[in-house]
DNA sequence: TATGAATGAGTTTTCATTCAT
DNA sequence: CATGAATGAAAACTCATTCAT
């Protein structure tokens, strides 16, 4: 209902297709090369669009940032439920539970989750897109934050700034998809027992 | 001895200045907008440079992110010697400096470093950059990977996957500079106090 | 059948059309100013394209000299079949036919042919342009090169060397356009008129 | 005495050896590229001069033109009286004496020649250059025409318009450096036989 | 007289976006 | 709804020329 016009309001369904078609194509796209690199046309020619009409979809190429966001954090939000039930009221359970479902979605779309963890930056700096993207991120942000801050209510979990904590915890799950540089070509599992690690506190092991 | 190097054999000092003098500048053109947002000609003038100049001492745009890359590992690698005389023997110390002095250089330039954090990955696939930035990150990612190897033969740390972990204290410390969207404003010691306790292993404090 | 072809299978037609106009263009610009200090804009404009849109149809500004010999010799070709056969089988008439056309064709376009004639040794160089090069430009060797070789065969003409001779009666056309300098605004019937006595050998006259 | 002061006199003989080191360095860089391609930093390097030296000989790129012209038929003009004492009275020897010194000279320094041959059209149309190409070029052009017309008067030589005959006995002789297309690489010798033929008129030979 | 660092105008080329069909 | 030709603004990069030394 927010945005119900934003464009010549069509078959509502048709839409949902269409974008989420966009969407696995540039994906694929950014797969192979920067979103600076990557044309729209080459973006609409990858969705099986003329070069001109992914605007039927899309405002604007920032838009499909929006678009990486929406999905990405869609397909977290989907297995939430699942995840809260399982943890039933153990936050560190379900705290790592999160992580790891983060880990799955970033691992599905790596150079896309890494082109979108940097561009959100900027996309936050432009009035037109700052609302529209806390909102599509702010899910991922509270399924971090709601264990985090039982955790802590119940002694559980040590910290003092919870934005920080939730920051640090995303960033060890983003490290699969940004290690291009540092990380080989390690493969989730393996990078999601060393994290995992980490924030259980088993990497200072031994003395402490 | 005449014609010893290739390159013109400019001023060797005159050279080392205006790298840095340009070094700062991009610094401080990337605080207001992104790489590709930012024009060549704005990050000349911005050094105190006329558009053309900057030419003069870089060979192409892509080339002031390894002028970043650099600068920055330049100024860890400066304080390397001092961290490793006070960490004595102890492995865990040295690690925990290393991270400590990373993090002071990624809060001087938190978007600069944001920005070579991401576009390192496409210079990555560069042939022609590769290699010079394979060198110029070695000394940053040597100097979190020897006190860790260490650590565990040691028995201090526990890990299996060694590039996993560099990668992940290396996001860890990084956090600082991409959270725009996740971290608030936080300061640089309200981070530092997050990230050692969960490395340290008091994050999953009480019971465990 | 769908994707047939892997340049834009445009419409056919319409890019033989925006060809030709950007040909007729580029000559009408090369008549005011050399190709290097023409901008491709300009060419553009009299094109009556947008500045960029001349890029649809050719992929660089050198690619210009290849549209050029393209136009020119084509030209050239059309009236080949009609001057075979007015000339039977009398080589010489052929050869004389043929080099009378080829002028015809530079005086159309003087400034460009002159042009082309200069920077087709550049493109010979580059690899990209060497095969398509040679192929436009070979319709117009061999109407000059078959003549002359049955003409020898037939003892009408006496030469050694093919390539020498070939090129030598080229520049005796080409004199019409070089000749900025050292020719005056000579009019075609008249330097036709002093060429083909040369070639006809009626130029050392007299004695002999 | 004419352009006595064009820049800050110097020594007379310094300026003369410059020029000639300038010359013979830009006809080495010629025939690796064209003109435009050239930069005049790579000429003055060539030289052995510094990148901004050059203009202490030569006010413009441009001027680099005029010097190719004078040093050229500089060159030829020097054998002229000995072509003449040889030639005696007899224009069709002295005629082809001249085309031959010219092949000799376009021999040396090829591509320069095709470049300059090329120019020269450009330069006309420059107010500030014409006088002093027309000067350059005109012993040249003297040279062709002085026998012609003796020639013509004699009964010994049958053409009406004589620029036109001036203009392709230059392509004639041209055609050696501009053949880079038609003409494989073709030696002096061998192409001078050809086109030798052409002028005496043996090229139509048999019948007639 | 010679140098070479600096300049900044000028050029090619790309590409997001529009809109007539 | 969809197309894809056309647009034109923008940007990286080059290089002739100057001038302080």
């Amino acid at each position: 209902m927010a945005d119900a016009l934003k464009i010549p309001a069509q078959d509502e369904a048709l839409v949902k297709a269409r974008r989420r078609q966009i969407f696995l194509a540039v994906t694929r796209v950014l797969a192979r090369k920067s979103f600076h690199q990557a044309t729209v046309k080459e973006m609409a020619l990858e969705a099986g669009l003329a070069a001109g009409s992914i605007y039927m979809y899309l405002r604007s190429k920032d838009e499909i940032l929006l678009l990486l966001a929406d999905s990405m954090v869609g397909e977290l939000v989907d297995v939430l439920p699942e995840i809260r039930a399982a943890a039933g009221d153990d936050p560190r359970r379900e705290l790592l539970a999160v992580m790891r479902a983060a880990l799955d979605v970033i691992d599905r779309y790596r150079e896309a989750f890494a082109v979108l963890n940097h561009e959100v930056r900027y996309l936050e700096q432009r009035v037109e897109y700052r609302a529209a993207l806390r909102e599509s991120l702010s899910p991922y942000k509270s399924a971090l934050a709601g264990p985090l801050e039982r955790g802590r209510a119940l002694g559980l979990m040590r910290f003092d700034d919870l934005p920080s904590v939730v920051e640090a915890l995303h960033m060890l799950c983003s490290g699969l998809a940004m290690g291009a540089s540092m990380l080989a070509k390690t493969d989730k599992e393996t990078y999601w027992r060393e994290i995992a690690a980490i924030a259980e506190g088993r990497f200072f092991g031994a003395a402490g």
